[in-house]
DNA sequence: CGCAGCATTGACGCCTGTCAATTTGAGTGG
DNA sequence: CCACTCAAATTGACAGGCGTCAATGCTGCG
């Protein structure tokens, strides 16, 4: 099996330009992130016993649009993804950001066509599995389905907590943990990493986080100038995260008053 | 005048004493699935091939408490119920309220114990699934793993439901959205009820829409006056929808300017 | 070099959160 | 049956956060 991207992320944007077998510093980082969430092993159980179809993608590239048939669900092994939820009159929604391991379409199979566009931001590998294909091989392999169930539990999991984090947190409180959810996401959940690149505007993080881009940008200075993080690189795209408790205890500290209290 | 939901009443005994006809009554195709969503022939599905525990709850009952060891899930077959995710600090947020048909616990298949509090609004019926027993159950009957991954995409697409109206819309229309969606939640897709009794207080239909109980009180107040919904019963919480088209049309005139357009 | 898209920053105003007073209804005990 | 208490709901006044509008700077590209 070849894979287009051996390891983390964090070398995402080094690998696209030059072909760096992505190690060497990274020996500890690399041991790090595979254990904690199991998503080595998940890929490599996927690739044993489904045929797959691995396609490369870059940025903009539309994984799956919304309204067309369900069919396929993808498995993201390398890159960052967009979804896009699109509304009745054409407003665009961004309402998740996957990574590897993360699965796609999972919103197609109740209705039978997918809710949402998914977009590439990113040079990346998506691996399309026939939904059904998939059923059959669950059938044979339990742990396969575990994992598949899995996948779908974090997700709510992951839509309410979206939804918390919007219901309580300041405008840029919420900034802040979308930094932080971010560098999280692309280490697993062991430490984050302290340089991660925001591959999508302004607008649409505003679009994300229930904002408009100007405080986007405003919450994103008022870090900087607090010393938490850091810009870096050229278009303000690339973000130092110079300390980490800071950052957290902001966040914390930025939770709305209890509003209402349920009982 | 306490209705205390005559139809889901009625469908609880059709379902439990007798098998409901399939097809002779007339009614030609529409008459396989019941309602348009086919919830009815899910319970019976269920309650056919798997060996389940029925339990009786009231309002106030705990179905499942946040962090304890996840073992079964759980299917609504008559009441309502709520789901409070339980902040670090204490904080209790609402984040889903559930009828006949829902399954819970679904997020606590990922990490192994529930993550959010599920308790009865109402006096119902709650059956318990033990997920082991569901998966060899769903090895022997495809149908019934296919309606379970229904169920859970449908919770992730209610979750980002739940994110857009959080992001697009001002207060006012998230309290209209909001009754509107409770009035359909109890009929199934179909037309709505006219008339619908919240179970929940002010304050936590506040903590579900990311506002004050204050501005709950305030919307529906207004839309009162303005002839969309009327107050009946006492203690405000019977709701009588008097002008639907109104109501939805209220809701789409409230939708924030698209604030950040994505792409 | 100039254009177009993205980001930043400031000024102003509205929505909605905060604080507070009042009313209503339900439950309890005399 | 009534007085008392308490939770829930409504309504008003006020202030602050954040959306809106607008001007400017920065970067990459034709």
């Amino acid at each position: 099996m070849h894979l287009v991207h051996a390891s983390s992320a964090s070398n995402v944007h080094r690998l696209s330009t030059r072909p760096v077998p992505a190690r060497v510093d990274g020996g500890g980082a690399t041991a790090l992130v595979q254990p904690a969430d199991g998503t080595a092993e998940m890929l490599r159980l996927i690739a044993d016993r489904l045929p797959i179809r691995r396609t490369l993608v870059h940025a903009g590239d539309t994984v799956c649009g919304a309204g067309r048939h369900f069919e396929n669900l993808y498995v993201i092994n390398s890159g960052a993804v967009k979804v896009v939820n699109i509304g009745a009159d054409g407003q665009e929604q961004l309402v998740g950001l996957q990574f590897r391991g993360d699965w796609l379409g999972l919103d197609g199979i109740a209705p039978g066509s997918y809710c949402c566009d998914t977009v590439a931001l990113d040079t990346g590998e998506v691996w399309a599995l026939h939904y059904g294909a998939l059923l059959l091989a669950c059938a044979a392999h339990p742990r396969l389905l575990a994992r598949l169930h899995m996948e779908m539990s974090r997700e709510i999991t992951r839509g309410r907590d979206a939804m918390l984090s919007l219901c309580t947190l300041s405008a840029p409180a919420r900034v802040a943990a979308f930094v932080r959810q971010w560098a999280e996401s692309l280490t697993g959940l062991g430490r984050p990493l302290e340089e991660i690149t925001l591959r999508v505007t302004r607008a649409e993080i505003g679009s994300h986080l229930g904002m408009t881009l100007e405080s986007v940008s405003r919450a994103l200075s008022f870090l900087a100038r607090s010393g938490m993080i850091d810009f870096a690189g050229a278009g303000r795209r690339v973000i130092l995260i110079r300390d980490l408790a800071a950052l957290t205890g902001f966040i914390r500290a930025n939770a709305l008053a209890p509003r209402s209290a349920v009982r």
